[in-house]
DNA sequence: CATTTAGATACC
DNA sequence: GGTATCTAA
């Protein structure tokens, strides 16, 4: 597992000064100063907490640097760490088979790579090893502070070692490689976790953080910190919150002791196969070869307080999420030629006399349409066929356009079925209206193709079109 | 008054 | 297609 951490975007190639300072980034701040979405090596020392708030953190570290999340259309706008993922997916994909595994993390199989490299050139006559690869922090190694870069010499020469830890010491050399290549091209640094496995390689990523500021100072071993089961792939949650509170297990050591059938007693046959499975460290899991998401999505959510109870407000929440869900089908037609084919809109409600009830309404999904006017039209339908389905089965009856206390506390628009336009299509227009034919309602054919053009035209020209609000069946009072 | 945002997946 | 849930930065 490889992943680049948002707050060193910021730092190295936005604000070069914030390196080396304790530094968090922050979605928002006038609310208690925000709340943290990273926070760098530096800041950890200080004890400040990604479950934090911009405040909490100025507390335990008054010189933090807080960094704001770039704010577009009224909401946070994370763009450019995805980006700068995909900036360093790019060049990791050149070395073996990628999955994008969110914002910025990526797994890499580099099976093929080290095979390659060892039948080249046998480790044990490897000259010279790159200083980047001797940084690395080799988990079975006592790192105790003496001669660290020697010990991990000896460790990657080792000529007594099996084929599989060859492999790994080839994989070292190779991430090594890729760091100070994407370090290069980028200015970005990443940051690698490198087993034998799927699951083991994002616990070492995860243990890599805790290595850089905590071994040193002697706290407590890697290999303590790396037992814990919640630091695991997929652990992190309530699968393993329950593991160490129905189970009383906290290491994976612990869990050794459970039969297959007990875990699959309690957590079902997958599960339970699964958990028995990693405990001994054998994990199945493929890298998906998957570059890129197979959605695209825009959410904003507003406090319970903050419910929005126009439909004014509604309207013009759903125009900017669709703008920013527009701007990254825009982004992926251009840089990598694919279609989303489904446009879906979730929606939830509140009742701001009783905070337990949060509800969703239904999620509607239409065909996808290009241009932002189309995207804003379609979502406004869709919420509205869901406001109706969700009244109806609420029995929340309209009192002179009235509505309880009820108000939308979060709205989302999702595009996914995302394909890529075959190869050999000569023009992206023609595929457009190719495929239109085929699925298009016989009413839209007049200007069919003038609106699927809007997608292609420079940002700035599309008008919104003129919304009938007069024709809503609903409306919101505060 | 208050995590927010993003994305995947399992199941019907 | 739609729902519910999970994970994680």
């Amino acid at each position: 597992l490889i992943g680049i951490c948002f707050v060193y975007v910021v730092e190295q190639r936005e604000q070069p000064h914030l390196r080396g300072q304790p530094t968090t980034v922050v979605q928002y701040n006038s609310w208690k100063g925000g709340g943290l979405i990273v926070v760098s090596y530096e800041a950890c020392k200080y004890g400040v907490k990604r479950s934090m708030r911009g405040d909490e953190a100025k507390q335990v570290c008054p010189q933090i640097q807080l960094v704001q999340v770039l704010v577009a259309r009224g909401k946070a706008d994370l763009s450019i760490y995805r980006n700068a993922g995909s900036e360093v997916v790019s060049i990791l994909a050149r070395k073996g088979r990628c999955e994008r595994a969110s914002i910025d993390e990526v797994y890499l199989d580099l099976t093929d790579a080290a095979e390659a490299m060892l039948a080249e050139t046998p480790l044990e006559s490897l000259e010279k090893i790159d200083e980047e690869a001797l940084k690395s922090h080799i988990l079975s190694l006592n790192e105790d502070g003496s001669d660290h870069k020697g010990n991990v010499k000896e460790w990657l020469h080792r000529s007594d070692a099996d084929h599989h830890d060859k492999l790994l010491a080839c994989g070292a050399l190779i991430v090594a490689e890729l760091r100070m290549q994407v370090l290069k091209e980028t200015e970005f640094t990443c940051s690698a976790g490198i087993t034998h496995n799927k699951v083991g390689s994002s616990v070492q990523f995860r243990c890599l953080s805790f290595i850089l500021h905590h071994l040193m100072e002697g706290k407590l071993s890697s290999f303590a910190y790396a037992g814990q089961t919640s630091k695991w792939k997929q652990l992190g949650g309530k699968l393993g919150s329950s593991l160490q509170i129905d189970l009383g297990v906290n290491t994976v050591g612990e869990l050794l002791q459970f039969s297959e059938e007990k875990l699959q007693e309690r957590y079902g046959v997958n599960t339970g196969t699964w958990l028995w499975n990693i405990a001994r460290g054998i994990s199945g899991e493929e890298v998906e070869g998957r570059l890129l998401p197979n959605s695209h999505g825009s959410r904003k959510t507003v406090p319970g307080p903050r419910a929005l109870k126009k439909i004014a407000s509604v309207e013009h929440w759903l125009n900017e999420l669709c703008e920013e869900l527009s701007e990254y089908l825009h982004s992926d037609l251009e840089q990598n030629k694919r279609i989303a084919h489904t446009l879906t809109l979730h929606a939830r409600a509140f009742k701001s006399s009783d905070s337990e009830s949060q509800k969703n309404f239904p999620s509607k999904s239409c065909p996808l349409r290009y241009g932002s006017t189309k995207i804003k039209e379609d979502a406004l339908n869709l919420f509205q066929a869901g406001l109706c389905e969700f009244l109806g089965s609420h029995r929340i009856k309209a009192q002179g356009s009235h509505y309880n206390g009820w108000g939308i506390t979060s709205l989302s628009v999702t595009a996914s079925k995302i394909v890529a336009i075959p190869s050999g299509t000569c023009s992206i227009m023609k595929y457009f209206h190719g495929q239109d034919q085929s699925n298009c309602s016989s009413k839209q054919a007049n200007d069919r193709f003038v609106a699927e053009a809007a997608p292609l035209s420079p940002s700035g020209t599309e008008r919104y079109s003129e919304l009938h609000t007069t024709e809503l069946p609903i409306e919101f009072r505060d």
